[in-house]
RNA sequence: GGAGAGGUGGGUGAGUGGCUGAAACCAGUUCCCUGCUAAGGAACCGUACGUUAAUUCGUACCGAGGGUUCGAAUCCCUCCCUCUCCGCCA
């Protein structure tokens, strides 16, 4: 694995050399708790390798501080003598030694905090209490239904023949002949539907919800990408540019809007009358979806490049897990303006995101897939983002600067919106109504129907 | 793309090899004084890691990386970024 050329730097920063992503602490003094929790999400911490690294580390650190402190003591001295006139000769003869003896030091200090660097790359965040163990998605535990799937009186089409018989409105082939699979374009209402589906969802966070509208650049660096985690393990779900140089890591494309707008933190100190931090951003997501081959090869479920409404909230550590309540609900309440059944699920150990302490998953009802469908994730990623971006607050009565909480949370994922309300809202002569809440976006239209 | 200038603490901005983690000013915090306000005075005022009974001590950090040196914010090299002017352009 490359090491990260913007966080390993030199021997001389330890600090930074390091990429923490659990609080050190967590591993220091707390080891076998923490590998406990680990193992509820099915991941095993060597800890004895840790312990062995971590003792070797400690000892190595003094020890090149304790020559570092000779050397400037020394150099003073030095510096000293010569301004009072002495021969400075004997105090360099005793200083020979010394380079080599730190240099040594300060190598063998890197060689250890890059094999600790590994430990905390690949651990994952330390779920939240409370939420459920388990191996994968079929141990989600739902919290609740709304709305009733509706009775439609036929067989429900899908999203892909409806918008087909809508003159053509979604259009895999042209995309595919544009670009390749998993991508689409879009005509007539339903581009105008999609577009005023975003502009609601934005609306709604922004005027009801207390958000503050962000626009952001589609293309980061890798440094965000470290920042919100993407990096360094998940570099081929993205698509990159290619390197403006060889030795320059290029930019990559938004994976989410989760990026941008969460590494707007980024080596910061909020002062803590700033927090909350609470925005929102309309933007394109662009995913490689290396490893789903196959899956949802059909229509406009999986793309390469689709469009969604994020939110992001930067809080205080101990108002985080009352904000992910929160958020999760500012995106149900677009599901519920839109009037689409959908359910909310609490994601166990084992399906949650890397960074995440505790998810909830809203999956939206689509009849032609006589299921439930992903279509909006909300996370609270506790210090976990913050420690790697340095994204910090302060109030008067702190001593030093903590971490924030980061969250985030689609609100929603525009074009799955698309999707279930062409499903839901479909009848049985090919037409698809509007929702309510959308006809003024529509310019007043109430019905898509074939020309 | 061409030509220049520059990146120092929350901000402005000194500092060209040693006693500079960094002047000064502004902002901020605490206190004093003046019956409010305004003005004035004093002190404090970076981050991380390690260490400690301790805000005790140590180390590192002046865009990033490397080099020279006993010693680098200061000298050398590379890279990144920002700004100005010209050209081009949505």
């Amino acid at each position: 694995m490359p090491v990260p050329c913007c966080r390993v730097v030199c021997v001389v920063n330890y600090e930074r050399i390091v990429i923490v992503m659990l609080d050190p602490r967590l591993l220091r003094n707390n080891i076998e708790e923490t590998a406990a929790a680990l193992a509820t999400r099915g991941y095993q911490l060597d800890v004895d390798a840790y312990n062995a690294l971590e003792e070797k580390r400690k000892a190595l650190q003094v020890e090149t501080q304790d020559l570092q402190n000779e050397r400037n003591t020394r150099s003073k001295a030095i510096g000293m003598a010569k301004r009072s006139g002495e021969d400075i000769a004997p105090l360099l003869a005793q200083v020979e030694a010394l380079g080599g003896k730190l240099d040594e030091a300060k190598a063998a200090l890197e060689q250890v905090m890059l094999s600790l660097n590994i430990f905390y790359q690949e651990t994952p965040n330390v779920p939240a209490p409370g939420v459920p163990s388990g191996k994968d998605e079929d141990d989600n535990v739902e919290v609740l239904k709304w709305g009733t799937p509706p009775d439609l009186g036929f067989k429900a089409k899908d999203h892909v023949d409806i918008a087909q018989a809508l003159n053509k409105g979604l259009d895999f082939e042209t995309a595919a002949k544009l670009s390749g699979s998993r991508f689409v374009v879009m005509n007539g209402s339903i581009a105008r539907m999609h577009r005023a589906l975003a502009q609601f969802m934005l609306d709604c966070h922004t005027q009801e919800h207390g958000y503050h509208e962000v626009y952001v650049p589609y293309l980061v660096n890798s440094e965000s990408l470290y920042g919100t985690g993407q990096l360094p393990k998940f570099g081929e779900d993205l698509f990159h540019t290619k390197p403006a140089t060889e030795e320059g890591q290029g930019m990559s494309l938004i994976p989410t809007a989760e990026v941008p707008l969460t590494n707007i933190a980024r080596d910061h100190i909020f002062s803590s009358d700033e927090l909350p931090v609470k925005m929102t951003a309309h933007t394109p997501c662009f995913r490689s979806e290396a490893g789903s081959y196959g899956r949802d090869t059909r229509g406009l479920i999986r793309q390469h490049q689709f469009d969604k409404v994020e939110m992001v909230q930067l809080v205080a550590p101990e108002t985080s897990m009352d904000a992910l309540e929160e958020l999760t609900g500012h995106a149900e309440v677009i599901l519920q303006k839109l009037g689409l059944p959908y359910r909310k699920v609490v994601l166990c150990t084992g399906d949650m995101g890397f960074g995440a302490c505790k998810t909830y998953d809203l999956e939206v009802w689509l009849p032609a897939q006589d299921t439930y469908r992903e279509i909006s994730s909300c996370s609270n990623m506790g210090d976990f983002q913050a420690r790697r971006m340095q994204a910090r607050y302060k109030s008067k009565d702190m001593k030093k600067p903590e971490l924030i909480h980061t969250l985030n949370g689609s609100g929603l994922a525009v074009g799955r919106t698309l999707v279930a309300i062409l499903e839901n809202y479909q009848q049985q002569d090919g037409s698809v109504k509007v929702p309510e809440v959308l006809v003024p976006y529509m310019n007043g239209v109430t019905e898509i129907t074939p020309a």
